[in-house]
DNA sequence: GCAAAATGTCAATAATATATTGCATTATGA
DNA sequence: TCATAATGCAATATATTATTGACATTTTGC
């Protein structure tokens, strides 16, 4: 029931890549704002599309995503 | 741009917890036809439920959840 | 410094994940 | 066998992802 909070590497594993957020986009079969979006934490994305962009950059789906761990002092 | 399908052990990891799809629908604050249909394969959660699916059962995101290879001859 | 490419962002709409309810079917254990 | 728990399934409603187009801002290379 907790609300989960999450992170991302996609910017740099795309990045390593040498792919721009369009480019990406298209592999991926979605449109720049998409890619943007999640990038930027703002959104929660499909499965397949989560999959579509580990395929794509060869990152597995555990690399490229993880809980964000409460930083509790 | 291909259409890609996923495949998942979501049900094998429920099992091996000892829990019902109700109480894992519980855990993950979903209810028992998602998970019903996840592990069916009928569709295609979110991140955010795959990272609590992922959290509750132990797994990691990439034991959970695979494309599907092409099965060509 | 300038031009072009890349990215951010907004608003409107479309597509689809998830909720809800209710009932049918299949396991499970006494 | 019987009662109950667990799961499957369908219809409809809601929430959120994703699309599209347009324009602003930032980066990058010359």
């Amino acid at each position: 029931m907790e609300e989960i909070e999450f992170e991302n590497r996609v910017k740099l594993a795309r990045v390593e890549k040498g792919l721009t957020q369009e480019e990406l986009a298209n592999l991926a079969g979605v449109t720049r704002q998409t890619i943007g979006l999640i990038e930027a934490g703002k959104y929660n994305p499909t499965l397949k599309l989560c999959l579509s962009i580990s395929q794509i950059t060869g990152k597995g789906l555990d690399e490229l995503f993880w809980i964000k761990k409460g930083l509790r002092i």
